[in-house]
DNA sequence: AGCACGATTAACT
DNA sequence: GTTAATCGTGCTC
């Protein structure tokens, strides 16, 4: 089966249906031809400079350049002092819009990233945002990487949708100092976590 | 040049 | 539930 990088069209369109539909979608990290990847379980909206939970509100600046132009490309910034998180850019170019990547189900090259998060059970090897960067190598030499080419070494290909019933929707996570509405809005999408399953089955499986 | 704070994590009580 | 770790970013002198 031929599987195929999302095209910039699918990054082109309005947030909240990118990040619905990105929910199942086959997050892809080559390392000298390795690949590491993993489903995308959960993410969050980040919207224009009146969203007060987005770095954009500060306007145009180095930092956020990259989520000024065109769709389709990684924003990877670096917090707390010790964490990168990914982003993809989406919406027309000059819009400031990114879907920040929290959590995703690791597929393949799971040895790579077990050893990077060494000491560290499955289930918490990429559940979280910079868990993620940490297992799959994402830094600043990623920023503004573009996920369409295909020369790339960071992408998204298709994989199996998440159907509608089984997606949880909520307002994004830590926040705490952002005024409402942008602190509580409702756009942080994640699979539904399966009831009756204990922590280690309840995973997205084919 | 200095400052406050952060789209987090892991370890602890 | 609480907290330390740790530094880039954008703002204010």
């Amino acid at each position: 089966m031929t599987v195929e990088r999302l095209p910039r069209q699918f990054f082109n369109r309005p947030i909240l249906q990118v990040v619905r539909e990105l929910l199942g979608m086959r997050l892809v990290r080559l390392e000298d031809g390795q690949r590491l990847s993993g489903r995308i379980i959960e993410a969050e909206a980040y919207r224009g400079e009146e969203d007060l939970g987005c770095h954009a509100y500060h306007g145009r600046t180095a930092r956020t350049q990259v989520m000024y132009g065109p769709p389709g490309h990684a924003y990877v910034y670096f917090t707390y002092g010790m964490h990168w998180m990914l982003n993809f850019v989406v919406e027309a170019e000059g819009f400031p819009a990114a879907i920040l990547i929290r959590a995703i189900h690791a597929v393949e090259g799971t040895d790579i990233m077990a050893a990077r998060r060494a000491g560290q059970p499955p289930q918490h090897w990429t559940d979280g945002p910079g868990k993620i960067c940490q297992a799959l190598n994402i830094d600043r030499k990623l920023n503004g990487c573009d996920l369409c080419d295909p020369a790339s070494e960071l992408f998204v290909e298709f994989d199996e949708p998440v159907p509608e019933a089984s997606t949880t929707i909520g307002p994004r996570v830590g926040l705490y100092s952002v005024p409402e509405p942008w602190k509580s809005i409702p756009w942080r999408f994640r699979v539904e976590t399966k009831p009756f399953l204990t922590t280690e089955h309840a995973e997205i499986t084919e």
